[in-house]
DNA sequence: CTGAAAGCGCTAACAA
DNA sequence: TTGTTAGCGCTTTCAG
């Protein structure tokens, strides 16, 4: 037999009919099977190796047992322990990722989801999405299940798991000001992204007694963070602190301060928001916002997994957030003034 | 019309059969169609907004047009760029990547293969490969072509791409003597990886002249370098540079010359391997092999067209070896004698 | 060049 | 409990 077992070839050798042969080997079928015909059809499976088509189960029962996932740009570091953590609790519940990198391009997002609604995904998870994207808007039908992560539309209806960005924020926010830090810069990312939105507001309302000066980032991108970093560091009374939108942008706040020749924090105090890798190494390590990478992809195939199973809307919360903490490192000091003070010299 | 169009709706608007519209959708189906009528069918297909259903495609032409990636650990900042590279280029060619991450366990392994063979992958692109893999020996027979990436089967005969490590290893090992550094310690990954004994056997090739000593590392992660380091470090004649089998175990070096008080690359110079992201603003910035990881994706990915389409083993060679190329930073200098004699101290 | 019919491998409904 | 039949949507012979 060169080509693969079928369902034939084991209910021939279990002396059955393939009807039953199927329900034999998949108990969750209805109609119930005795205990020695399963067995024998299950040996008899066994020594064939069988292992079903999914192709042509997919066909009868219209499940692909296949979910999609979109990524703005695997090589974020933010994302791989998503991803991860999506495809592990999927592939726990049998379903196998197909998975789909945009570059950031919502025209590849519009195509990349076409795709694979074409291919029959059962469900979605995307992580590109802007905060108008037309492309996440249309998926809120319902028809596949679709779940956000990371990157929020509002008004869009699905359900959305990330890391509670507001309350790291907040604490970042007090730490600084509980450093003694008055005047305050936030290094905003671009406000097309519902996480830029979300840390700003944050941000505003835990400095609204402070001095507080934001700019925005064209990208999360070193380069653009340095560029905004350098009009911060400009500007009439120099910030003594830069909170970033995130880890990369605070990248960017360190070139900016090492060209002004500015160092941090004793000069300048600098926080960042992901907890990248390798951040901790940094001269100076990193203060920042660690978000539960892994935890949230996990939650995000939960949630998709119960939108499946439950067809529909599902009963579970819009917006599942979970917990950031704030981990204190090197980049974050009192600010100068306070410095001296406690030194005497104020 | 709630349920999605098929063929059958397509032929019956356009006033043909079925199996006309069909191949009057595919070009590239055996006979050939008059204008007019494939005009008449892609319109009616367009007005429907007609997807052929995958599923359905797949069983009969036995073509699944997906391809299964197996890594060992998405976070791994080696391996995203590479993931992304096979992606965009089977993406353009039509097909989808199923993701399998193994959290570098064989059993996962073994257990992704087989679920992906089940279904119906029509190539394999396998990260994961220890030398000794029998999941990845049992795909030579090439049902569903297979193909290698960065980490190898030797005698699998299986086609194999990665970076030319070999060359970048040179390129360090010479950039050290050149320093004049003689005695050298190199600091290898664990044995059952094709990349620590390509590399290993290289440094040993290149200081065959030198004092070398080389210890092992259980794992490619910072705190078994660290270990290794520790022994190196307390070695009898230190060595005055340690070459690392990858840029973790290097981190793992830093950190074990903090912890013995010596400075990089004052006492000691450290190289590394892959130029992750960041590790050039490491303090100090790491010397390190760069290796192309986007260009070893598309490789690998073009490979695996190849022996898609030319059904068998291909013409190609067994191994792609692409360009390494080595970054010089802050993390290597002169030996202190040497040193010290340039300063006219010796 | 196009129509007709068969069938990929499986499972869902219905009969027995 | 098991057999029977039909059909998922598509492509591919084989006729015409």
């Amino acid at each position: 037999m060169a080509r693969r077992p079928t369902i034939r070839d084991v209910a021939a050798r279990a002396g059955v009919h393939p009807g039953t042969a199927s329900r034999a080997l998949n108990p969750a079928l209805p109609g119930r099977i005795a205990a020695a015909t399963a067995l024998r059809v299950r040996t008899a499976a066994e020594e064939l190796g069988y292992t079903p088509d999914p192709t042509a189960r997919s066909l009868r029962t219209r499940r692909s047992g296949v979910v999609g996932v979109v990524v703005p740009d695997l090589t974020n570091p933010v994302l791989p322990p998503i991803v991860r953590g999506v495809e592990e609790t999927l592939w726990a519940a049998g379903i196998a990722c197909l998975v789909a990198d945009t570059d950031n391009d919502p025209a590849r997002e519009a195509v990349a989801v076409r795709e694979l609604l074409a291919r029959r995904c059962e469900g979605l998870v995307i992580a590109t999405a802007t905060r108008a994207s037309a492309t996440v808007r249309a998926l809120a039908g319902a028809d596949p299940p679709a779940v956000l992560v990371t990157r929020d539309v509002e008004d869009a209806g699905l359900p959305f798991v990330a890391g509670d960005d507001a309350g790291g924020v907040e604490a970042a926010a007090h730490h600084l000001l509980h450093l003694g830090h008055r005047r305050i810069a936030y290094l905003a990312g671009p406000p097309d992204l519902s996480t830029t939105v979300t840390r700003r507001a944050a941000v505003e309302r835990a400095f609204a007694d402070a001095d507080l000066v934001v700019a925005s980032a064209r990208t999360y991108g070193i380069a653009d963070g340095r560029e905004a970093a350098r009009d911060l560091l400009a500007s009439a009374p120099r910030p003594t602190a830069i909170l970033a939108g995130n880890d990369m942008l605070a990248l960017g706040v360190y070139e900016a301060l090492a060209e002004a020749g500015l160092r941090c924090p004793a000069d300048v105090s600098v926080a960042g928001h992901n907890d990248m890798p390798l951040v901790d190494r940094l001269d100076p390590p990193l203060t920042t916002v660690a978000i539960p990478r892994a935890e949230i992809g996990v939650a995000a195939a939960r949630v998709l997994l119960d939108r499946m199973a439950g067809g529909g809307d599902g009963g579970g919360p819009r917006r599942t957030l979970l917990p950031t903490r704030l981990v204190l490192r090197g980049s974050t000091g009192p600010p100068q003034a306070a410095a001296s003070r406690a030194r005497g010299l104020g």
